[in-house]
Formats: C-alpha cells, structure tokens, sequence
DNA sequence: CTGACTGCAAAAGGTTTGCAAAAAG
DNA sequence: CTTTTTGCAAACCTTTTGCAGTCAG
C-alpha cells in the first residue's frame, strides 16, 4: 500500500517534500477530491499549506503516475489514488449525484474504441452523464 | 432542419428573441462550440450581444431539448444542436485532439449500465480521456 | 401594459503565475 | 551551495448574478 512513492518522485527527478507527502495521503484517505477538499484535508495537519502547492503537487503527482483525476460535471476536477481500483463514474444531471461502478462493464466498449480508432481509455478518468434510477422513477410518476 | 425551434420555445412559455434565434443558429452552423466561439459567431450578425445572454440562452435552449453539451477536458463545454448525429466526444489527454466516432460502439456498454444500475445515459454527452492512436504511436518511438 | 429578457458591471469560482524566501539533495 | 519547491498575492479565465432598462406578447 504505502509503496515507495517517493522512489517514484526521486526517479523522475522530483524532490521528496513533507507537501507531496501529505497530499499524497489525502488523495488515497479521501478516496474521491477536490483540490480544495484535498487542501482541507491536508490542513489538519499542516495549517500553513497554500492552494496553489495543492495544484502544484496534484500536477506532479499524475506526472509520475501516482495519482489521477477525472472530471465530474461543470466544478472542480475530483483525484484519485492510482491504487484504488479503477472504476467508472456515472453522472446524474438531475441530481448530481455521482455513483462509481466497476470498469467491467466498460470492457468490451473499451476494446471496441482500440480496435475501431486505436484509442487507448484511460479507464479511471471516464464519466458518463445522464439519469439515475431514482430520477428516472421520480421522472416516471409525473 | 429549421424547424419549428420558435414553436418548442413558446410552448413552454418562453419568448421568441433574435438573441435566442441567433444562438440556436450559431450552433448549428459551428457543430461543435464553447460559449466564447457562439459569441463570437453571433456578434458577426448582432455586435452588441453579451456573453452573459448566450450563458442564459444556452441554459434554454437546453432545458427545452435544442440544444445539448459535453465537457471536453477542463476547459469550456462544448454545445451541439440535438439535430446532429449523436456521437461520443474521444479526448487525447496528450494532444488534447477530440475526435467523434459513432454511440455504436456504446450500445452494449450503455445497455449494461441500464440493466445493472438502472443508469440512463445521454449519449451525446459521453466523453472519454485517453490517448489517441498519434500520441500511442509516438510514445512507441521513445 | 406586464412580465420576460437583455446588457452591463460586478462578483464568484477555480486555476495559474511571478517572485522572493525556504528547503532538499 | 545549487536548484527545486513553497507561500503569498495578484492575475486570469470562465461562469453567475443583481439591477435597471427594453422588448415580446
């Protein structure tokens, strides 16, 4: 789990700072973020932590692969752990609500965009937008 | 193709306006197009319109089905006339190319989402992140 | 006429940047 | 000691909002 990410940052020439540290854990403690819940997070512990080191460090961070971001809606793009299991996040424009399914679903879409444009998906970063169940049925009762 | 847009509009207890008619137009001749690119559109008819109309008018015209958008990368969304083939928004987040290819290739994974999570996609408002046959081509040389 | 719609200017949200000080290697 | 990284403040870009005047019906 607490791999050696900062061999990861070292490799590639990055610095190890307690700021890439502490994002880092807030990114897989909060599972789904935004950068400005993410410097919340990080705040807790270190108060003196600015914004902008947030989308600093969120930049390297994917940089280097260990962490991701996928953008839910019109507001702030949400990161993800590289570690957490892949998933796909289904959109609700009604409700906007957000529900995160498992990317099997999307296999054979996924194989179908290699084969038909040489797309390569990247899998953790796809929303789809539409209706949940229970807008639809709410919909349905009109 | 021009249909009756002003008869959708009224029925719903909306009024018919140039701005309105001239946003609608400027969708459909540009196909794809942020808010910025409809305004620039329409202020070679009208140079007095503001961007703040087509915000509101694109919010009409959406709500009254004219009109739909995507979110395409981080930047603006982009607004397509309903009148258009649906289609799927293929974004290299490498070169930052957005290619459209046919909701064929969907039809199996829109269907499971349907049955598994009882999720009603909007079709025309699927994008998905990845990185194009270019951009994988060039990665290989390295 | 009357309420819906528009233009304008100001505010709000999210992200980026320049710069000097602080910290990593 | 050199170079990266950070904090701060200001700039930036896109979208939203309040308000008074205008226009469609």
């Amino acid at each position: 789990m607490a791999r050696d990410w900062d061999e990861v940052l070292r490799d590639q020439g990055y610095r190890i700072t307690p700021q890439r540290q502490l994002v880092l854990e807030a990114v897989n403690t909060l599972g789904h973020a935004t950068p400005e819940e993410l410097l919340a997070e990080v705040q807790k512990t270190a108060a003196a932590v600015n914004l902008s080191t947030i989308y600093r460090t969120l930049e390297v961070l994917e940089q280097v692969g260990l962490v991701t971001h996928a953008h839910i809606g019109h507001g702030a793009p949400t990161y993800h752990s590289v570690e957490e299991d892949a998933h796909i996040h289904l959109v609700c424009d009604t409700c906007q609500d957000v529900q995160s399914i498992s990317v099997d679903a999307a296999e054979l879409f996924i194989q179908a965009l290699r084969d038909k444009a040489g797309f390569e998906t990247d899998v953790s970063h796809v929303s789809v937008h539409g209706q949940c169940a229970k807008c639809m049925d709410r919909q349905k009762l009109l």
